[in-house]
DNA sequence: CGCCGTATTGAACAAATTCAAGATCTGTGG
DNA sequence: CCACAGATCTTGAATTTGTTCAATACGGCG
């Protein structure tokens, strides 16, 4: 992987909020960065780690994961290749979560030192910083609102519209996309238990809105699965009109 | 209310976690505003609404909301005195989500372009708003996390601890606190019917952890109402080493 | 081929919701 | 100061939903 390409995914997510210039977009384009491997249920990133680099993913899947002393996880975030995972981490380095690959997973890690150089010497690059993180709490807001309904159907079907919207900003059919994890994972991320999240994706896939096989999610009938969902994408914040710089 | 004093909790809290120096902290002291009252229930930004500027609480109690189309609705957050409800709002001005006077509230409202002209001027503010907004996104994260357990004791439990940590900081009583919002607005924050979180309450206090009356949380016994929330302050970032400026 | 993690199915159980009714509180006008 | 109206709080009972526990099938990989 040549060292122009592994961040193209990132770099044109970020130009799809913000607007850059052909300078910022070539010093981001140059950042330093290492790429490493994991498998399924590594942690990449450590609870309570200070952590001096943040991680982008290149390939695969990798979930934000928090728990309870009791017992009850979450995936608090699922974050797909083009996803800078910890941006956050640039003003708060303690990690207060774990960072863990969902299935084998590539990732690209940028040292905090050369991020903040980038942004100090460009601020346009530190507005989009702080807006990517902005609209990933924006997701998360939504989240917290989903794991409120009752009915487990809608959550689901929630999440699966956002991750197919999110698919088709990096190019990917948004009716049928990449999703290898367990089921088990997929509760953790609906706040289900894996057998209901059996259940439940078996009742959307009864009614023809959405098939899940072989680590693929495969919608049938994306109108009728986002009024079913009431997912309304607004807060992705995709067609916001560009704030000043 | 003299121009130097309104925001000085709001600033104060913010060098809670980022170290500023005497011309930034003066630089945001002489920050220009305006006090606008709110009674219970009514809107001070609108869903959808284009934004020019931040809010910041100064007294009362403030709320972020959501809601699906079928019903449900959940507060996504709660904004106590020296709180900014939406710099988030700095770099993405639409907003996805309405925020609500919970009860009779002063706010104060600071465009974004005096931020702007401060972060710009300043890149330690520009970092201290993002890492402020980053720590929201962390107790969101943990709200969702609580909204997957299964006992709304433990769910109401952690949130009345999260909230007394919060007014500890702005020089209240941990365990004697102000929540002048009713049980239906308590049940939209914690993911429960309004029925449910009455009998909650009344579990969590039969067990004599805590009280809630006449708008007044009472915490009896905090220990264990921590022990018994689960509840883990790292997440608040408090005792975080300052990162490089 | 056999193992282990994952998926699937069933039945009993626990938890929260819903619907309904009554009590209490709060603010307002007389 | 009291009476009233509307909102909030409280309580009960039936119902819905999801969980738990347990057992079995599947599927990839050594």
């Amino acid at each position: 992987m040549s060292d122009t390409t592994a961040l193209e995914l990132w770099i044109n997510r970020l130009l799809l909020r913000s607007a850059l210039s052909e300078d910022e977009v070539e010093s981001l384009r140059t950042l330093p960065f290492n790429i490493e491997n994991y498998d399924a249920n590594r942690d990449f990133v450590g609870l309570g780690e200070m952590t001096t680099h943040s991680c982008i993913v290149i390939n695969g899947l990798a979930g934000r994961f928090d728990q309870t002393r009791d017992g009850t996880r979450a995936i608090t975030a699922i974050h797909i290749p083009g996803d800078a995972c910890d941006l956050h981490s640039l003003p708060v380095p303690l990690s207060a979560n774990p960072l863990q690959a969902l299935a084998r997973t590539t990732i690209a890690r940028v040292s905090h030192e050369a991020l903040r150089d980038v942004a100090k010497q460009y601020p346009a690059i530190a507005q989009a910083f702080f807006r990517d993180c902005v609209v990933d709490a924006a997701i998360l807001s939504k989240w917290a609102l989903n794991a409120g309904r009752t009915e487990a159907r809608q959550r689901l079907a929630h999440l699966f519209c956002e991750l197919a919207l999110r698919y088709a900003l990096i190019g990917q059919n948004k009716c049928d996309f990449p999703l290898p994890i367990t089921q088990a994972h997929l509760g953790d991320a609906s706040g289900l238990t894996s057998i209901h999240v059996n259940r439940t994706i078996r009742a959307l896939s009864d009614e023809g809105l959405m098939r899940v096989s072989q680590g693929r999610v495969v919608i049938e009938d994306w109108d009728r699965l986002v009024v079913y969902a009431d997912f309304n994408p607004a807060y992705l914040h995709l067609a916001d009109p560009k704030p000043p710089r």
